[in-house]
DNA sequence: ATTATCTATAGATCTATAGATAATGC
DNA sequence: ATTATCTATAGATCTATAGATAATGC
């Protein structure tokens, strides 16, 4: 049963990172201990020899998902001459709309996070502020560059969540199109 | 104990706009059926005789909200020469920011909505498409405006839930300036 | 001997149902 | 007599804890 301590950082690690995948996928209140730990390939049992409770998952969870986030918009970016279009186009592409589990945090659980108290605002505000210099500095005009970034920003979170939130397949592209656009 | 038919209507109606404000508080998963019920001053026995179950109630719930959402926002624009902005001044103003639970049920729900099954998605899909209807009608140019409309919407929510999702007033601020900006 | 993980379970809460109560509506 | 609402509760599920099990690490 017991296994090596090395073993059990790497287990530890494997729950964090499946939970930020599966809040992502079925929200914060949408998943169970249990079925996390399954998911990970544990028992609920030892769940709480590792984490101090749920809340506190969410929270470690949550930031693994958005350092992911502003990895992968950088590396989206990373080289493009057009760097805003060519973030947009891997932004709103149908791939991203499909992938919701491994997808933008902000687009997920932005809405949730204004529930779940003031650690976890914290934490999205942290993950805000160094999203948008990262995006600033792969602008020009250093006067407007924030605030064209928290532009884009927003711009592509609520495409995205429009665009989910839709059945018919021809109103979805209309929106990414939209999004994609000027 | 028994009301009027007049009476129980009006309750039933009490109970679904109460419900769209206590969703749009606190998430579908985050409050119950006994405390749905308690917030509209009934007991949670009465409930099952007027919806088939919970998920019943979040459709019309949602259906209620998003109806005052299209309800508000033509009010917003009405009789203005500018109305984009009109409306953008009035969505990313501090009041529809702290008015969570009367607030745009695409910020508070629209994520949500993506996992609660295909009728959820219908409901969100019809909406959007009246929505962004109504908001191009108020455009110029016919060729575009539908476009622009979605751009316009995605931008607002987006703004939104940022500027929610953040603790830190400056930084809200911040957001929200640059929602109301070009 | 220590401890990572397991099985089992306590206690709270959630959805849904059953049957009692008392006012309406024929 | 009918029925809107109430109290009470069944059964499932959720968070968290207790104690058993067996492999690691001194």
């Amino acid at each position: 049963m017991r296994v090596s301590r090395k073993t059990a950082e790497k287990n530890r690690e494997t729950v964090v990172r499946t939970a930020s995948e599966q809040f992502r996928t079925y929200g914060y209140d949408g998943i169970g201990v249990a079925n996390l730990m399954k998911a990970a390939g544990l028992t609920q049992g030892g769940f709480y020899k590792q984490f101090k409770s749920k809340d506190a998952l969410e929270i470690e969870a949550t930031e693994l998902a958005l350092e992911e986030n502003l990895e992968l918009w950088s590396q989206a970016m990373d080289g493009a001459s057009d760097p805003v279009q060519v973030l947009k186009d891997w932004y709103l592409s149908p791939q991203h709309v499909s992938a919701v589990g491994k997808g933008c945090t902000y687009a997920t659980l932005g809405a949730e996070a204004t529930r779940q108290g003031s650690e976890m605002q914290h934490v999205f505000g942290t993950a805000i502020e160094q999203q948008v210099t990262a995006l600033a500095g792969k602008l020009g005009d250093p006067a407007e560059t924030r605030q064209v970034a928290i532009r884009t920003m927003a711009q592509m979170i609520g495409t995205l969540i429009l665009a989910r939130a839709v059945s018919d397949a021809d109103l979805q592209d209309e929106i990414l199109q939209a999004g994609r656009g000027a």
